[in-house]
DNA sequence: TATAAAAACGTCCAATTTTGTCGCATTGAT
DNA sequence: ATCAATGCGACAAAATTGGACGTTTTTATA
């Protein structure tokens, strides 16, 4: 039995393909946990798991000290297996994330999506795909290709706190090489910018990731700015989102038609929405929101399905803009 | 070595909580993958495995034939490792799917969840969550909840191909209990409808899964109307989204600001997309898109920031809301 | 209620597996 | 060239495993 949980413990040791730990190394850690074995019962344990087909665990023949990793692209096994709900809810899950996430970042769940196939086709479950539907609220953009590599030097660079070089073409013009100081991943739109500073320059810029040629990690240290909070960056309006760079609570009152009504109430604009009728096909919605211009998008998007009856700011704002418009279409 | 898969096979048929399987039943199929073992070993085995703190199984200690089942919701373990790319991308998943997902929905795959927190704390990168920030492209509504158990069955009823009873609570009524004969899942708008028929009706409904108060599976086995194919019902307008009950493909002649080009830039509308400039300020964007009322309220959404040139009943259906939209706010 | 079958569990013991040790070959660094 | 580290084969001692059998408890059936 105690050999049953030091296989377990030296499998959980070892790393997936491109990573790989060596055979001292493994003996070291697992004298950590108190195992009181031989170096010569690791490599006959090692050598014996990696017989298995049910470990696709290999090492590298010609180094010396024999270096262990997972064989890649196979699926994760786990325990407990995955159940027919969580593999149902994997694969919507991948639905969800199909239009939002770019296939490098995808990709990198693609043993778990699998697996859920897997999981769906030997309980028998097969037909569910053709039972499952998703009907988006907005439309999907093609989201932006990232190229694998720099996606893992990013990441990498991120969760160490190192620097990387990388090669940077931005529009309009040539690619340039630099030395990228990276602080924080800002996910907008489907693409995804990097908030970083170059060599050792203090201006905190956004680069696109998906405009970088390749990357590649430096061995010098992240220094973070003083006072620099990826999320008060976001919210200081540097990615130009938040209404009047400042976000304000308003109590938005509408006018708004029966579809709509229907839809807020299913999924309610705040938790203390009030909706009361107005005639027989209007509706008076109360809500407080933040002022966003998501918000903004969100109302315009209806077109007369709603009218914006309060604060009284927010419909100036919009009566100005439908003047506009009206010149635009004459 | 032997033992080590048969532990392993063991471990693989042992479900999670709720349900559970019998020392004879892991028996036979044990022997159906040709291991010659007699029932006593079955049994120790079990006994020597739920000893063990890392395989956190049980028996139910008062029924004769015990069944084992895994305890608790605690996070699955896996091999290889989960890396701490995937745990990242878990987390950003998690964000992305936080306004989405009902919380019911999303609450089984928490385990994968808190298993890449775990992974991503052990390694020392405890501080990625600073270092990411998601800025959402729609106004997030609140996702309706909805009842778990209900969720588990009509999961397992879809799955299963059965009917269930459920008592449902259409909008301003009391609440009824039905037969239910589900033929499909749609998610639209962070809600979810059962598309079913009732009874033996042969009319389809949709049925908004956070009506349901309860719904308990029946032995039924569902009846699918001849030629019913849930995505046929879905494009054929059955929820109100394609444009005139058909989807067009339509050469649309936008004229953009600055912010949009960018936007479009880097997620284009489509794979074919041209981009080219009017004057200083303004760009002509010339794509082929299917002609939904995703469509329409994206291009709505940006206000003046969008003038549609062509297809000209696009223009003209334009056109006439700005008018109806100028008498509403006068 | 009686009876038989099935399952759990304790124990013994032989067969098997595991593991430490030693010796030797190979490799890489100093 | 030399030394230390590693891999690997062999062997024997130690530990574990797993079948056999018996007893007790529970469940199903007549």
């Amino acid at each position: 039995m105690e050999s049953l949980l030091r296989y377990f413990d030296m499998l959980c040791l070892i790393p997936k393909a491109p990573n790989s730990i060596s055979t001292p190394e493994i003996l070291e850690k697992l004298q950590n946990m108190r195992y009181a074995v031989d170096l010569r019962t690791v490599q006959r344990d090692l050598v014996k798991l990696s017989a298995s087909p049910l470990f696709p665990i290999a090492n590298t023949e010609n180094t010396k000290p024999l270096r262990w990793f997972w064989i890649d692209n196979s699926s994760p096994m786990q325990l407990p297996m995955m159940s027919t709900d969580e593999a149902l809810t994997f694969k919507l899950a991948e639905m969800f994330l199909e239009p939002l996430l770019p296939p490098s970042v995808r990709g990198r769940l693609t043993g778990y999506f699998d697996l859920a196939d897997k999981r769906l086709k030997e309980s028998k479950f097969e037909h569910w795909i053709e039972k499952v539907g998703v009907v988006p609220n907005n439309l999907p953009l093609l989201p932006a290709e990232i190229e694998p590599s720099v996606l893992a030097v990013v990441y990498e660079a991120l969760l160490k706190s190192l620097r990387f070089k990388a090669t940077y073409q931005a529009v309009n013009k040539s690619p340039k090489t630099y030395e990228i100081n990276p602080l924080g991943l800002v996910f907008r739109h489907n693409s995804i910018y990097l908030v970083a500073t170059i060599f050792d320059y203090t201006d905190v810029k956004q680069l696109a990731l998906h405009r970088f040629k390749d990357a590649e990690l430096s061995d010098r240290v992240v220094l973070v700015p003083t006072d620099f909070v990826l999320n008060d960056y976001i919210t200081q309006g540097s990615f130009s989102y938040p209404v009047d760079n400042h976000l304000e609570e308003i109590t938005l009152k509408l006018k708004v038609n029966v579809f709509l009504k229907q839809v807020l109430l299913e999924t309610p604009l705040c938790a203390k929405q009030k909706i009361s009728d107005i005639d027989e096909k209007h509706y008076l919605l109360e809500a407080i929101v933040t002022n966003t211009e998501q918000l903004h998008w969100w109302l315009r998007s209806f077109g007369t399905g709603i009218e914006v009856l309060e604060p009284l700011e927010l419909r100036q704002a919009f009566a100005l803009e439908v003047k506009a418009l009206s010149k635009m279409y004459c």
